[in-house]
DNA sequence: AGCACGCCGACT
DNA sequence: GTCGGCGTGCTC
């Protein structure tokens, strides 16, 4: 009997791979290890047992396998699951899923180490860059392929290296690495020889000749009476004064021993649990009513406006979840995970709780993904960790293997989706599919909740609880609509500020109480344009206006960073009268500046929060209220909780309203809101000052009147009027290619293609706002799918049509990207 | 996705 | 004449 198994490998192919093994191999592996196999001609690729089987290829020879990685399964059956209908749903590969949801450190791959061989060659036959190669290896012992390109300063080295091999100058051999390495501390204590009484009392008269040696030793003692446990190396070399040489020549003498200890590197450092918060009553009527729709819906939209205490809520159905001896995920956008309730959930929960986010190197991923994987449902000592994970999108990938809930706290959030590489999923759904695998119950929780959740509840497919009153009964903001094209014409407008604004921000910094300014718009100006020609500096690259940034006196694009000094007069005709078009936070920060010089303002936006602490710096500086007057971009909507802010001001509305996307108006409404939220959360009421040139639009009423329900029927009549989502399933098709001609005709035969099969029901081909972007030209086709119509059918003609795309040689070099549900 | 093979322009 | 550009095909 022969023995094979179908390996998932972390490359776009839809096929997974079938290699032989040994009888002995077939007995030890088991659905879910790593193993290393051979790929092509060279590479060594880590592999995702699928299947272990005995059906030999017919039409290939099977390779047997490099190596086994694991000894236990490091993805559990359940996942696997996930990862196929994601694959499935998503319209990517297996592939495409596993690279998204392994850390790193578990997908080793080959490298090509170069050594030098050990006998003498004569320098003279190699050429200059072969030399400089051979001179590297002098200082180097080895290199990689990646450390040749760069000695040599271009891509392909192939070459050089298949001739020095001729030459016989270097070796070259593939080396697969663990990436990972638990981390671990040195510890130290008294050999057992000097356990006895005597024996002690003899070394401490040995040591009497060094004196330092004997210190340590003495000093050993003290910290290991004072605190019964293990004394870490460097512990001991600080206590003592004493240097590592010293504690090395006690270790080398045989009278200290050394061992290793391996230790998280994500720790918990925070004291007991505090007990967890009483409801009030609302609360407690919101809970009991989860409960209850949990009986018959495995979802349920939690609709809680701002500051209303959701996450009391959460902490509460959390606590009966884990004490049934489940899990639980807690998913969060990026950015909330880095705030308050972070805190606040450790310390109800202490070290049950793990965190999970990008910010996590990929060792510090690993431990999470281990830590979770043998939390079993068995009360071993290592499960009381990761009972509770608290993550971004991408832990809805990490090994449970027995979920009683998920969360999705602002499930209206768009930093839910991946966009760019496949998968493109949307990590709410997803969480809803993990939850059915699971039979685990999902919560959905958002004081703006999507079109989609909230169309679901209206449809009775997920169950709904409000809850209306904000903590303490602190009324929502009082939200005010400032037509700006009014009071420019009556003069009453300072730069971007009208005097309403800065009537309203005088009182409250008088006050002694915070302003929040929000503008959707990073830089200073997004256009610079020359008042004699018109003319406008462009990306080389992207076809958008550069921004202008003072604070760095340069010319940004911000779709592909690229970035000029800023020139004095035009480029076109050398006039010197330039204008800045439009504004961002930038300009609003210098205005705030000169309005009130006797206030500090600070600047939230993506340059200001580049650092690994840039976010929680500002949050710091706004919380001791080291800041009066913060500005921001859309960043200052997340998860953040201010207690002395009064008054919010959004120094332009329309442009978001204005935004070309189906989803602009629901988005508005969901940010104006959110912003608006960050005013008065403790026991006076809020301020919100909206700037708008046109104050009867319907959103903006809808928003000053808090007016969720509104703005629902409105925006569902919108769509179902044009097909939308999520009336409509929607899947967008996009191409992209560097040559305008080439998309060009391969979006107009795809579309063509698309619509014999889906006839009216496909638009497009058509040009993105931003046609291109990094040199390459975009084009879209979208595809509206009705409900009654079959998307695994749907799924399928345009996996067909997409391969006779692929078959065309013109079309073969452009991409094809395709994002289901189209967020 | 990589990576090798194979065919055409620009350099010694 | 070669070096090196990238179009094409394949990976168990």
């Amino acid at each position: 009997m022969q023995y094979f198994i179908d390996v998932i490998i972390p490359i776009p192919l839809p096929k997974l791979f079938t290699y032989s093994i040994t009888l002995s191999e077939a007995n030890f592996l088991s659905v879910g290890m790593r193993v290393s196999v051979p790929f092509g001609k060279s590479k060594i690729y880590t592999g995702i047992v699928s299947k272990i089987h005995n059906q030999e290829p017919t039409i290939y020879e099977a390779k047997e396998i490099h190596q086994i990685l694991d000894d236990t399964p490091i993805v559990n059956q359940k996942q696997l699951q996930l990862w196929q209908w994601i694959a499935n749903y998503y319209m990517c590969t297996l592939g495409d899923v596993m690279r998204a949801a392994l850390p790193s450190a578990f997908i080793l791959e080959s490298e090509t180490v170069i050594t030098k061989q050990k006998k003498q060659i004569d320098e003279s036959v190699l050429k200059d860059d072969e030399f400089l190669v051979y001179e590297a290896l002098h200082h180097q012992s080895s290199l990689k392929i990646h450390d040749i390109s760069n000695i040599l300063d271009k891509k392909n080295i192939l070459p050089v290296i298949n001739r020095l091999i001729e030459k016989e100058v270097i070796t070259v051999e593939e080396e697969v690495y663990e990436k990972y390495k638990p981390k671990l501390v040195r510890y130290v204590k008294l050999h057992s020889n000097f356990s006895s009484e005597t024996a002690l009392q003899k070394l401490l008269d040995d040591l009497s000749r060094a004196p330092k040696q004997h210190d340590v030793v003495m000093i050993l003692f003290s910290i290991s009476a004072k605190t019964k446990k293990p004394v870490k190396v460097s512990d001991l070399a600080k206590k003592s004064g004493s240097s590592n040489a010293i504690i090395k020549a006690l270790i080398d003498k045989g009278i200290l021993e050394e061992y290793h200890i391996q230790i998280d590197r994500v720790q918990y450092s925070g004291g007991n649990n505090e007990a967890t918060k009483r409801l009030n009553d609302y609360q407690k009527s919101a809970l009991s009513d989860i409960k209850k729709t949990f009986n018959n819906h495995s979802v349920t939209l939690l609709h809680g406006v701002t500051s209303s205490g959701k996450t009391e809520i959460y902490v509460k159905l959390i606590e009966d979840v884990i004490a049934s001896g489940k899990q639980v995920l807690f998913l969060l956008p990026e950015i909330a995970l880095t705030t308050q309730l972070v805190a606040r959930l450790q310390k109800y929960f202490g070290e049950q709780v793990s965190i999970f986010h990008s910010k996590y190197s990929a060792h510090e991923r690993v431990e999470v993904w281990n830590n979770v994987l043998h939390n079993s449902a068995s009360a071993s000592p290592l499960s009381s960790k990761a009972k509770i994970v608290l993550g971004a999108r991408s832990s809805i990938f990490l090994p449970f293997n027995d979920l009683g809930l998920i969360v999705v706290d602002e499930e209206h959030e768009q930093s839910f989706k991946q966009f760019d590489p496949a998968p493109r999923y949307h990590a709410r759904d997803t969480a809803v599919v993990l939850g059915n695998i699971h039979q685990a119950k999902v919560l959905l929780g958002s004081a703006t909740p999507s079109l989609e959740s909230y169309f679901n509840t209206k449809q009775n497919k997920y169950g709904f609880v409000e809850l209306k009153h904000r903590f303490n009964d602190v009324l929502m903001p009082d939200i005010e609509l400032v037509d700006i094209k009014d009071k420019l014409k009556k003069k009453r407008m300072k730069g971007h500020f009208s005097d309403r604004l800065i009537e309203e921000m005088t009182e409250t910094l008088k006050a002694g109480q915070q302003v929040i300014l929000f503008q959707n718009r990073r830089g200073f100006s997004p256009i610079i344009e020359c008042k004699t020609c018109g003319h406008s500096p462009q990306c080389p690259n992207c076809d958008v206006s550069l921004t202008y940034h003072q604070y760095r006196n340069q010319l940004r694009c911000h779709y592909c960073s690229y970035n000029s000094a800023i020139m004095q007069d035009c480029e076109a005709c050398g006039s010197q009268d330039l204008d800045n078009k439009g504004f961002g936070t930038e300009q609003i920060e210098e205005e705030v500046k000169l309005l009130f010089p006797d206030y500090k303002v600070a600047r939230m936006d993506l340059d200001t929060t580049r650092g690994k602490y840039g976010y929680e710096k500002i949050i710091t500086a706004l919380e001791q209220q080291e800041v009066d007057v913060l500005v921001g971009t859309q960043m200052l909507t997340k998860g953040l909780d201010f207690r002395n802010v009064k008054l919010v001001g959004i120094m332009n509305a329309d442009n978001m309203l204005n935004f070309p996307d189906f989803r602009a108006h629901e988005r508005s409404f969901q940010l104006m809101l959110q912003v608006s939220g960050r005013a008065g959360r403790t026991d006076e009421r809020g301020k919100v000052l909206i700037q708008t040139y046109n104050p009867h639009h319907n959103i903006l009423q809808q928003v000053s009147t808090n007016n969720y329900i509104d703005m629902f029927n409105e925006q569902m009549d919108d769509r179902f009027n044009y097909k939308y989502p999520p009336v409509f399933k929607q899947i967008k098709i996009t191409l992209k290619h560097k040559d305008y001609k080439r998309v060009d005709d391969a979006s107009i035969w795809f579309s063509k293609s698309l619509r014999q099969v889906f006839k009216g029901n496909v638009l497009g081909p058509e040009s993105p706002p931003i046609g291109r972007i990094r040199n390459q030209f975009y084009k879209n086709i979208l595809i509206k799918i009705p409900k009654q119509q079959s998307l695994v059918k749907t799924k399928e003609a345009i996996i067909k049509i997409n391969n006779s795309f692929l078959s065309i040689k013109d079309f073969r070099s452009v991409k094809v990207i395709l994002n289901v549900d189209n967020f």
